[in-house]
RNA sequence: GCUGGCGUGGCGCAAUUGGUAGCGCACCUGUCUUGUAAACAGGGGGUUGAGGGUUCAAGUCCCUUCGCCAGCUCCA
């Protein structure tokens, strides 16, 4: 006979017994794995209490996939420790897509270990454990754990300094009270515990065998370079074996795109070794991307108001001081070259010398905006380690401009860099995006690291929020990610398969120009003499890194106006080559890339070839088409359409390089074609 | 930079316990070429990333170095 109280599941009023679970109100649906109470996730086994608000939360949601993540993070430290009893235990939060689990093990993990875990975590799973939440005092948890020195250290850092705690250490030592969550198997036995704020799934049986374990590496504990290396297991957990599929299917098709393996295959760059590491050269294929982007991006800049300007690869060390770049980023920077006892430096910015231009003359006000653009080819000693294919290289041209403008007119020239910089990614195919706001970290420890005034910072911040948020476009915070010298908004770009790159970047600078570094001025229209300040701005970041996203973006199958070549001719047999090539003479008079395959391969062999290409169109000619002075289409989703007359033919690739639209099929099947649309701008 | 893994013809891969470096594609030559993803035959090409060492013998083992891959840290 127990009391009755009163709860709200799922918005409903209820009167339960005292003493029921948030299982008990959820029985039956195997789907819930925790229960929101309150707002505050809870393990089923909480009891509910009077006046509290209860919801399900299941695995569709991400604070559900989160728990799943983590108590599959458990299994495999526990799998760990059945196997190598003296491991000790680091953090194992879970993380998008999956988990890890940092250890710190005599031996590093061969993949023979990560199968043998592999198959241990599912003997774990099978055993049906449950996870049960146990209170514990701080001194008791050291006592307890006394084996686990990196738990001991979490359990002292708790409190004051998690701000300082690693990323992810939150799911260990995140509240007031310690808790550590033993797993129960059927018979009652303690298989393993460990200390945790929880909550977890009921049973480990929940995981199943949507789960894989994916990689080893090592991490730094708590994400320190002066730390200790601890060795970090990679799973990957969802909450169904066809989810874990659709996952597994969506890395393959990444590695796919890889634009290391794709410019191998499409001769668009290489990477020789004899040139040195992050030091990539653009085969003739790539060029023309290269080409297409520089001379559509430097046409563009043109018309909003940009001046063309051309700045040299090196300097001397001085310049770069002035600037303040040397004491700030000499390490990113390429040792100084010694030339006749002079040193000189790689610039690895272009900003000191676009400053240098500015300088060369009194400006006036009249002059402002003054925007002065270049593809300033930078070098930057990047650590061996991070250099990635064209997205992180060590010496690349940034599409780069800086504005100097009036303190009035920098909100405007920000909104008009940031219109621009969308509709050019726009141009390029990319059109889901967010911004990132970078700023200085709020509690000036780490003031160091920047320059100026927290007025002048905040107000140069508050400029740019401004702007950012009339866009409507999702905005992320990045506290402590901005430039020395200021405030950075950056543009981040999703690609075809979601993964997100971050192309432009909006600097405020009010700090450059400032009188003790460039001295900059210009003369107002009171005939005083006032500071600009600048805004530095590269739309792709690099151009290197930018023909990278595309290349994975477009999977190698570019719109036209971008593919290295437009048409490719196919004869059906010999005979008709030099019909086919005088169609593509036409084709090439009007400007447009064209190729006749006249190899002595069978007519199979070269539809396999120009398939494989990725050409957008590739042009058929034999008897008919001769007879009719017609050519056929072959789209790159093997979609054809026959008997196209010659100057329809030429019209319609015409107009898809016009366009700059995607063309993979044949216009009457899946898009209404370039045909059906206006001819746009080029 | 750190930890681990890996470097074999242009590319993708083989090579039992250390015991003659092979295959496919590509390339070259020849014979071929009539409608949608690989015609046939022959041929050339590698001192196994580089340097040093152990051994009767090294692609295989050891050291150094360069580079690549994954992750960490970094990315003004």
């Amino acid at each position: 006979m127990s009391a009755q109280i009163t709860i709200n599941v799922a918005g409903d009023e209820r009167s339960v017994d005292q003493g029921t679970t948030a299982a008990d109100l959820f029985e039956g649906d195997r789907a819930v794995l925790v229960a929101r109470v309150n707002g505050e996730l809870r393990d089923l086994a909480h009891e509910v209490a009077v006046g509290d608000v209860v919801e399900a939360v299941t695995a569709a949601e991400q604070d559900g996939l989160d728990v799943l993540r983590h108590s599959t993070a458990h299994v495999l430290a526990q799998a760990v420790q059945q196997i190598n009893p003296s491991a000790k235990l680091g953090i194992g939060p879970p993380i998008r897509d999956g988990f890890y689990y940092d250890f710190d093990v005599e031996e590093p993990f061969t993949p023979e270990d990560l199968k043998a875990l592999d198959k241990a975590m599912q003997r774990i799973i099978n055993e049906g454990q449950t996870f049960v939440r146990r209170e514990i005092s701080d001194d008791d948890a050291l006592v307890e754990l006394s084996d686990e020195p990196y738990k001991c250290e979490l359990i002292g850092l708790k409190g004051g300094a998690s701000e300082d705690a690693a990323e992810g250490a939150s799911v260990e030592v995140g509240g007031a009270q310690l808790t550590i969550y033993d797993n129960v198997r059927r018979d009652g036995t303690r298989a393993w515990g460990d200390l945790c704020r929880g909550p977890h799934v009921p049973s480990t049986k929940v995981i199943g065998n949507a789960y894989k374990v994916m990689r080893s590496a090592a991490a730094y504990w708590r994400g320190s370079e002066k730390n200790k290396q601890l060795q970090r297991v990679y799973g990957t957990a969802w909450p169904t074996k066809d989810e874990l599929k659709a996952y597994l299917d969506r890395l393959a098709e990444a590695e796919k795109r890889d634009h290391r393996r794709l410019g191998r295959e499409l001769d668009l760059y290489s990477f020789p070794d004899e040139i040195g590491s992050g030091l990539p050269v653009f085969h003739p294929k790539g060029g023309v991307i290269k080409r297409e982007m520089e001379d559509y991006v430097r046409a563009r800049h043109i018309e909003e108001g940009f001046e063309y300007v051309g700045t040299p690869h090196i300097a001397k060390e001085q310049l770069f001081h002035t600037s303040g770049h040397l004491p700030y980023y000499g390490e990113g920077m390429f040792p100084a070259l010694d030339v006749d006892g002079m040193d000189y430096r790689l610039k690895a910015m272009n900003c000191p010398m676009h400053n240098l231009i500015y300088r060369s003359k009194q400006r006036s006000y009249r002059e402002l905006p003054l925007r002065l653009f270049e593809f300033g080819h930078v070098y930057r000693h990047e650590k061996s380690g991070v250099i990635h294919g064209l997205t992180r290289v060590r010496g690349f041209a940034q599409d780069d401009s800086h504005s100097y403008v009036t303190k009035e007119q920098a909100p405007d020239e920000i909104r008009h860099l940031l219109d621009f910089v969308l509709s050019l990614l726009r141009d390029f195919g990319l059109d889901d995006f967010y911004l990132e706001l970078s700023t200085r970290d709020e509690d000036g420890d780490k003031s160091d690291k920047f320059i100026g005034s927290d007025a002048d910072w905040a107000e140069a911040t508050q400029v740019l929020e401004d702007v950012c948020r009339e866009t409507g476009l999702e905005l992320v915070p990045d506290p402590g990610g901005a430039a020395y010298y200021g405030p950075k908004v950056s543009v981040q770009a999703r690609d075809a398969i979601g993964r997100t790159w971050q192309m432009s970047t909006i600097q405020y600078d009010f700090n450059q120009p400032s009188p003790e570094r460039f001295a900059l001025e210009y003369q107002a229209a009171d005939g005083s003499r006032q500071q600009p300040v600048m805004i530095h701005s590269a739309k792709f970041g690099s151009i290197e890194r930018f023909v990278g996203v595309l290349v994975e973006h477009y999977a190698g199958a570019f719109p036209v106006w971008l593919s290295p070549v437009q048409v490719l001719g196919v004869p059906v047999a010999e005979e008709y080559n030099d019909y086919l090539w005088d169609v593509l003479k036409q084709m090439k008079a009007q400007g447009i890339r064209v190729e006749l395959d006249d190899s002595d391969d069978r007519f199979p062999k070269k539809i396999r070839n120009a398939s494989k290409s990725k050409v957008p169109y590739t042009l058929i000619a034999g008897e008919e088409d001769r007879s009719n002075n017609a050519v056929s289409f072959r789209y790159r989703d093997g979609s054809q359409e026959n008997g196209v007359p010659i100057q329809i033919a030429i019209e319609r690739v015409l107009a898809a390089i016009g366009s700059k639209d995607q063309v993979m099929s044949a216009p009457s099947l899946t898009n209404p074609g370039p045909d059906a649309r206006p001819a746009g701008t080029i």
